[in-house]
DNA sequence: ACGTAAACGCAATGATCTTTGCTTTAGGGA
DNA sequence: TCCCTAAAGCAAAGATCATTGCGTTTACGT
């Protein structure tokens, strides 16, 4: 007997097909209805898969949804690198209104705003953490508290609540432009 | 006949009462529960109101608790007039952030935010117009959105992600003074 | 290849949630 | 005060979601 046996999870084949055909039909039908309004039954219909394979696998639409979610992230994008930190910042905060402009990303985080009083799920803590590196390796003059309440959460409150007015094309530059002047 | 007949509406007596008990039910559950947790039945048993009138008043859960949302900070109180600008902002930041110091209040913003995506229903157009309200009072001087966007923006962000920072009692002095810095 | 069991599909069941027709209550204008 | 009807209550029917037992498929280790 080996006491070292892990459970034996299987990860490709059909289990990959099923998961890849969840997660394409949660992406548009979170868009076209929204977080709250997506339900298994739904899902599973889009995806041609049986609801209960997606009640076993995650119990809850919220945990699939929340699941699922985390995956789009890429963390370990490199951020830009200019020399001047607020050139940096400009492109930053453009990079984030980009990614933001998709109608999934955006419906995800609203998502994530409405389950983030109940449970550890932040889902904006990724920016935090890269306005820090960019802040602290141009030799702070800048606190981090201040990017995100200027930069950062102007972004994400258009995103929320008035989704049309991140087309305005310099944006991220007047946003920058705000936080730096009169320092 | 009289052509001038308004619908007739009823505003007082038993639907004031059910209202009441309704936004206070829906303001315990969604604590307790979070926002997408609470379901009309639930309401209504809580409320001890019948939850076809909630059907039929509101139509869907998301509806209700966006409506109650909307309309929590009185609409019809008096501003801020010192006849400053900048201390008028100041002082009407401060409410709002006390506002979403309830965690109430802060729960229903979530569910603001998570509705906000199908639909005009903006739970934060109250504050909008108030915004206008004051800087058209004095004239002019700094757009509209740019209070948004470096006032209510970044309480609206804290109250969503990070609760806890809105304890630092000098806030709302800070983000006016950043408004107001270089202009 | 082969065997084991993980993961899926199916179908029946139970638990909510939602809608609808009707009756009863009571707010507000005449 | 009286009348009209908006709004609430009640109860039954319908729709949708969630759970569970069982048989089938098939990924992965040997």
């Amino acid at each position: 007997m080996s006491a070292t046996s892990s459970p034996a999870r299987r990860t490709g084949g059909r289990s990959a097909a099923v998961l890849a055909a969840v997660r394409s039909a949660v992406e548009e039908l979170v868009q076209e209805r929204g977080t709250a309004q997506v339900t298994i039954p739904m899902v599973a219909e889009r995806a041609g898969v049986n609801p209960t394979s997606i009640y076993r696998r995650w119990g809850d639409a919220a945990s699939m949804i929340n699941d699922l979610a985390t995956y789009r992230i890429s963390p370990d994008r490199a951020l830009p690198d200019t020399g001047d930190l607020r050139a940096d910042l400009a492109a930053w905060a453009q990079e984030i209104i980009e990614h933001f402009r998709q109608p999934a990303a955006a419906a995800l985080l609203r998502g994530g705003a409405a389950a983030a009083g109940a449970g550890d799920s932040d889902c904006l803590r990724n920016r935090r953490a890269e306005a820090t590196l960019l802040v602290e390796r141009a030799g702070g003059g800048v606190p981090v508290d201040d990017v995100i309440d200027h930069v950062i959460a102007p972004i994400v409150y258009r995103v929320l609540f008035r989704p049309w007015s991140l087309e305005e094309d310099d944006l991220a530059a007047a946003l920058v432009d705000r936080l730096f002047a009169g320092r």
